[in-house]
Order: C-alpha cells, then sequence, then structure tokens
DNA sequence: GTATGGATCCTT
DNA sequence: AGGATCCATACG
C-alpha cells in the first residue's frame, strides 16, 4: 500500500480529522483503518496542549508541518499518536483514538497483554501497533510508519460527531464537538 | 526546588 | 471504584 503525500495532509484540522476517517495506519507489517480520531484547534482549543500558544520542548512538534506525527506519554504509561495538522507555526493536531485491525492481527494481539480491544483507544492502538515515544517527529508518509488509502470510500453521511473524551477539565471546550468516528461501527472506543 | 494531575487502561 | 506510573507544567 503506498503512503499518502506530503500534501494530503495540508489542510484545516477538521477537515484532515474528517479525511483521516477511513484511511488506513501503517506500522511495518501492522496496519488498521482509522475508525476514530479527535480534533485539537491549537491556542484557541482549552484541551490542546498547546493552548494558549504554549510552546515548550514537549508541544514544539505541533508547531512543525503538517503530516508530522507527534506522540506523547499519558499517565506514565501509555502512548498516544497525534498528526499534526494545519499550516506549519499553527499548533494544530488530531489524534487518532482508535483503530480496526486489517492487517498483521496476531502481531497486535501478541503486543497486547491484557484481554479487551486490540486498537480501541488511543493508548490501546499505539501499543498494538508499537507505537513508541521515539516516533515523535516522524513524518507520517514515510514508512515504517504512514498513513495510507486503501480504496475505502466513507459516505459523509455515515461520519458522526460529538464531544472529545477526557476533557473535562477543559471548561467551555470540554462540549466542542470535535470528535469524529464512522457510524455504528463496532470498535470505536467508549467513554 | 516541590507539587499536582493527566487527550488512559486494567483489575477488583 | 481505585491503582499504576512518570513526565510536563506551574509555582515559589
Amino acid at each position: 500500500m503506498e503512503p499518502l503525500g506530503a500534501e494530503f495532509f495540508l489542510k484545516s484540522t477538521h477537515l484532515l480529522a474528517r479525511d483521516l476517517l477511513g484511511k488506513v495506519l501503517v506500522q511495518g507489517d501492522v496496519g488498521g483503518r482509522v475508525i476514530e480520531v479527535e480534533a485539537y484547534q491549537g491556542p484557541s482549543d482549552r484541551a490542546a496542549h498547546s493552548y494558549g500558544g504554549r510552546r515548550t520542548r514537549r508541544t514544539e512538534v505541533m508547531f512543525g508541518p503538517p503530516g508530522t506525527a507527534y506522540v506523547y506519554l499519558i499517565y506514565g504509561m501509555y502512548t498516544c499518536l497525534n498528526v499534526v495538522s494545519a499550516e506549519a507555526g499553527s499548533p494544530e493536531a488530531v489524534l487518532i483514538r482508535a483503530l480496526e485491525p486489517i492487517f498483521g492481527v496476531e502481531k497486535m494481539a501478541s503486543r497486547r497483554l491484557a484481554k479487551g480491544p486490540l486498537a480501541s483507544g488511543p493508548g490501546r492502538l499505539t501499543q498494538a501497533l508499537g507505537i513508541t515515544l521515539s516516533f515523535n517527529r516522524h513524518r507520517l508518509w514515510c514508512p515504517p510508519l504512514y498513513l495510507a488509502d486503501d480504496g475505502y470510500v466513507l459516505e459523509a453521511s455515515r461520519v458522526a460527531q460529538g464531544p472529545r473524551i477526557g476533557v473535562a477539565y477543559a471548561k467551555e471546550a470540554a462540549g466542542f464537538p470535535w470528535r469524529y468516528w464512522i457510524q455504528s461501527h463496532p470498535l470505536v472506543s467508549k467513554g
């Protein structure tokens, strides 16, 4: 499967979030379809790490070019994968929240110690794909970790939208309907 | 320098 | 319902 080109990522954060649904995330010999994402709209979004334009060692990657991976450690034991979006200098990103496993499923299972969904949930999918902090700043059109289009067509009417998960602390931003998923897909993560 | 809590997941 | 586990961030 061919990687999407760098130009695929150059669009608004919400358009990219929508367009990532249905694409395939590949890591080496393992891959799955993106079925759930969340948009983090930078300085104006209280739930975003870059809220208020905060520019630190951790958030620096969000200021980089679109299509760059932003991988960070959460709760001391899991990682989350984001796709940097918008033009360079605009610190926005799309969090990948769930995948439908497509190939290399046995290998994914072997990386997941616990019972439970293989790749539904941001921490679970990075574990299943072996995405560690070393992939931070990786360009997502370069193997081994890249996004691809396998011809799957997602009708606009099948895209559902609602509040993001785990951002109750973010005051007014907590209710923004910036989580997108494939309607009625059984492997979308639970809030 | 210390304190706090998180874009989560697992087990009881 | 609570614990794991540790770094980024805020504050002094």
